[in-house]
DNA sequence: CCGGATCTACTTTTT
DNA sequence: GTAGATCCGG
């Protein structure tokens, strides 16, 4: 029998770069562009696969993917391929491939183990993006920014120019001038205010999102340790190449400076996140940075959407100004025309949503291979509404996030002030939580623990807020309890919630929905061994929905998918719904909006439509509204077609106008008049 | 010094 | 709709 018989499968470009050196030896590096559709995880899976069947140590391979579901499919995968060859074999095989997430959660793992060589405690906690706002303000306010005469950028901001100049390895000068233009008045001020932000961190042993990177980037300065790491493992495969940073190029290239064992793969038209100042040129510039250059290998047969569709998506990304990638071919069956949906508003859109979600039921297609996409998370509101209303069952991908609840972050916070003493953040925030204490009285608390050589032995004597009471007896006491470690995980996290319960019902008036919560959350920790690994992979993993959402239903369900057209990345279904295609919602409204993020909004239209294999239907509501800007009111817009679908590609679409006029009665379009005259008078003036 | 009330300005995408 | 800053009574 062949034993490579998984090959067979495959196409010639797909086969050469999964056999790409031939054995389970490092081979030289190799890039692999992989258009939407084109079988891209399927052939990382067997590349995997193959170097395992060859005889690779599955415990040397590292392979990085963008989220964590993304690293579970993929192992998925390998195992069934690897199977068909090694038969029960690859279980063990598969099982021992423990070195595969996300650049974070790798990083967070390697520092644990290399803290000692570089001067950092292991028992470092983490902060989320909002923990790490919070310390960025208490820094701020220390520093006297928050009473400035001209108002300074806010600790969203701050953080933000901070993470990209990290993430991009650029000076401040340059990241203000080409991304945040308005404050350059403050460039001192910040480098000031980044200086101590990073002081902080270092003295409460906190490490956030950007660190875990930065981090294992610097310990990768060092030639010997360097040449440790880049040693411990024979392979190295990225995926998604094209939306990671230069940081993350920087820590590649250190791990293997030669690209033997290299494999990376990617799409530069699916480029969708230089909001994180990830940048295409990581990928056009991979090939160059080695010598002789890596071997470049290009998969341009999409197996996923049917001629119609692809033609469509195809050429909206041609009008791009700038493209490295040909166009995919498909051999399936030409199908429908893709759909450009004409509606009144946005509660019509929902509606014929919810309608043709479910006459494509009726016809065969589950909900569970249906997807509704849109560029902001909140532009879902109106359908979720209707769907609750239909009784359809969905689940949502993107957006507020289970952690982002108040109470699970108070909860979290008590943990994490167990985990790590030191944490100021999560400290002054659990103190807050009981009556009578507030700023003042919590930061006295916590000056008097850093001043302490035992933070744990520090507590009971620190100064207790007059006001609280029994409430802080009680709470000293389960702060011991938890540390003594006395009930163990996932107990303790059952002793938490008991402190916290009575806090939350005084807090909160819907306790009732957000004790569920809890309760969810004491279920999820039960899945992970520790205290400490519960924390460190939440942050880096949270999970999507929270249970107050309506219609949240049982996995085994059939259930329709609402995702925002970032986390629909990599994902295919059925058939597509993509909704607001309109100027300002694709491309989304922000000001005058650079060049390159227009370019960007581009390629997120293109990554929605190449997501659907069947029909794909493009939503064009003739008026939404928007909310705030007092200025003007609540008003609703006449919104046109995205500037990114003009007439010349109007033969690539179906034009449907919903609901008929026919059926629509007699009532005509009571949108109000066409043309806004009177506004057209004042906008000559203006 | 805490905490409730009131006013204001803002509202993308995610590890 | 909400997060932040600011004001004021207990």
């Amino acid at each position: 029998m062949n034993a490579h018989v998984y090959l067979d499968s495959l196409n010639p470009a797909q086969r050469r770069a999964v056999s790409h050196g031939g054995d389970a030896a490092p081979a030289p590096p190799v890039l692999i562009i992989a258009g939407a559709g084109s079988g891209k995880t399927n052939t990382l899976a067997h590349r995997v696969a193959h170097l395992l069947v060859c005889g690779a140590d599955p415990r040397r391979i590292l392979l990085m993917t963008f989220s964590r579901r993304a690293a579970s499919e993929m192992i998925r995968r390998v195992e069934r391929i690897a199977r068909k060859v090694m038969g029960d074999g690859a279980g063990v095989a598969v099982d021992a491939l423990n070195w595969a997430g996300t650049f974070h959660g790798v990083g967070a793992r390697l520092l644990r183990d290399l803290a000692e060589q570089i001067g950092l405690d292991p028992a470092f906690t983490i902060h989320d993006r909002e923990d790490a706002a919070d310390l960025m303000n208490l820094v701020r306010h220390e520093l006297g920014f928050s009473k400035t005469e001209a108002r300074f950028p806010t600790k969203g901001t701050c953080l933000s120019i901070y993470s990209r100049c990290v993430n991009a390895e650029q000076p401040i000068e340059d990241v203000l001038r080409l991304s945040y233009p308005w404050c350059i008045a403050w460039a001192e001020e910040l480098k000031q205010l980044f200086g101590s932000y990073v002081e902080a961190k270092q003295q409460q042993n906190v490490l956030d999102y950007d660190d875990l990177l930065l981090y294992w980037a610097q310990a990768m300065c060092d030639g010997d340790l360097a040449a440790d790491v880049g040693a411990r493992f024979d392979h190295v495969m990225v995926d998604e190449y094209q939306d990671t940073n230069r940081l993350q190029s920087s820590i590649l290239l250190a791990l293997k400076p030669d690209g033997r064992g290299l494999t990376v793969v990617g799409d530069d038209a699916q480029s969708i996140y230089s909001f994180r100042a990830a940048t295409v040129r990581n990928i056009l510039d991979f090939p160059l940075a080695f010598s002789p250059p890596a071997e470049v290998i290009t998969l341009e047969q999409n197996y996923r959407s049917t001629q119609a569709i692809l033609g469509a998506a195809n050429a909206v990304i041609d009008l791009a100004a700038e493209r490295f990638t040909k166009n995919l071919w498909t051999d399936r069956a030409t199908g429908a025309a893709p759909e450009l949906v004409n509606v009144r508003d946005e509660a019509d859109q929902a509606r014929f949503i919810a309608e043709q979600v479910l006459e494509n039921r009726e016809a065969g297609t589950t909900l569970k291979q249906q997807a509704v996409l849109f560029r902001a998370s909140h532009h879902s509101g109106p359908l979720e509404i209707e769907l609750t209303r239909r009784n359809i069952p969905f689940v949502k991908f993107g957006g507020l996030k289970f952690l982002d609840a108040a109470h699970v972050k108070d909860l979290l916070a008590l943990l994490r002030f167990v985990e790590n003493p030191r944490d100021r953040v999560s400290a002054f925030r659990v103190m807050q939580l009981m009556p009578g204490v507030g700023p003042t009285s919590a930061q006295r608390v916590i000056e008097h623990l850093a001043q302490a050589p035992d933070g744990a032995e520090a507590l009971r004597h620190a100064p207790a807020p007059a006001r609280a009471g029994e409430d802080w007896i009680a709470f000293v006491e389960a702060i011991e309890a938890l540390r003594s470690g006395m009930s163990g995980w996932p107990a303790e996290i059952e002793r938490a919630r008991l402190w916290y319960e009575p806090h939350l019902e005084r807090i909160h008036e819907d306790a009732t929905t957000r004790q569920a919560d809890l309760l969810q959350l004491e279920q999820i920790a039960g899945g992970y061994p520790s205290r400490e690994r519960f924390l460190t992979e939440l942050t880096l993993d949270p999970p999507d929905a929270t249970s107050d959402q309506a219609g949240v239903p049982h996995l085994d369900e059939d259930y329709l998918i609402l995702s925002t057209i970032h986390s629909a990345k990599g994902q295919e279904w059925k058939s597509v719904f993509v909704m607001n295609v309109v100027d300002g919602c694709i491309p989304i409204d922000l000001g005058a909006g650079a060049k390159d993020e227009i370019e960007e909004e581009r390629r997120l239209l293109y990554v929605a439509m190449t997501r659907a294999k069947d029909d794909l239907h493009l939503m064009v509501p003739q008026r939404f509204f928007t909310h705030g800007q007092s200025s003007t009111g609540d008003r609703h817009v006449y919104a046109a077609r995205t500037r990114f679908i003009p007439n010349t590609l109007l033969k690539h679409f179906q034009r449907r106008a919903w609901p008929l006029a026919a059926q629509a009665g007699s009532r005509p379009v009571s949108a109000g008049p066409k043309i806004d005259v009177r506004a057209k008078m004042r906008g000559m003036w203006r």
